[in-house]
DNA sequence: TTGAAATGTTAGGTTTATATTACATAATGT
DNA sequence: ACATTATGTAATATAAACCTAACATTTCAA
C-alpha cells in the first residue's frame, strides 16, 4: 500500500493545494487526490513534489505492507 | 526530462527483462518501455523497481533539464 | 551452426492518472 | 455578517500507463 506525507509537508510550508499544484504543474484536484491516497502519481510528478517540498522522494512516498 | 538507470542496474544483477518484470508485477514490455524512457511509471512501480534493484528511488529515476 | 532465449518493436485494448467544471462547505479576514 | 479563499468531492473527458499478443531480430549456449 502506497503512503505519502504530501499533506503534512505542504502544511509545514504553508502552501495551499493550488500553490503546490502550480509549482509542479498540476491542478489542485490532483494534489487533493494524492493527499487522499486515491492514486499513484507518476514518478515525474513525484520527483517534482519531492523537490517542491525539499525532501527525498523516498521520504515523501513509500510502500507499506497490507 | 526523466532519466533512469534501470537497464544498467538490471544488467548488473544479470536479470532479464522478464525476471525483473515478474519481481515487480509488470510485463517485460513495460520494463522495455521504461528502459527506453518512453513513459513515466507510477511511483508505486518505481518504488518496487528501486527495491528490486537495491537503490534509492531518487538514484534510479531523476529529472534533467531540457 | 542450429535452436532456444532474450530483446526490440508494434498494434489494439483496458485501466488509471490527470484535467475541467461545478457545487458545497469550511475557514479567514474585514 | 459578509466576502473571499481554501478545501472536499463528484461527473465527465482525455491522455497516458500498462496489458496481451504477435512477429522480427539479436544473443548465446549446445
Amino acid at each position: 500500500m502506497l503512503r505519502n506525507r504530501v499533506k503534512e509537508l505542504r502544511a509545514r510550508y504553508g502552501y495551499t493545494q493550488s500553490e503546490l499544484g502550480k509549482k509542479v504543474d498540476v491542478t489542485r484536484q490532483t494534489i487533493a487526490f494524492i493527499e487522499k491516497g486515491e492514486f499513484s502519481p507518476s514518478i515525474t510528478l513525484s520527483l517534482k513534489l519531492a523537490q517542491a517540498l525539499q525532501v527525498e522522494v523516498g521520504d515523501l512516498f513509500w510502500l507499506e505492507e497490507e
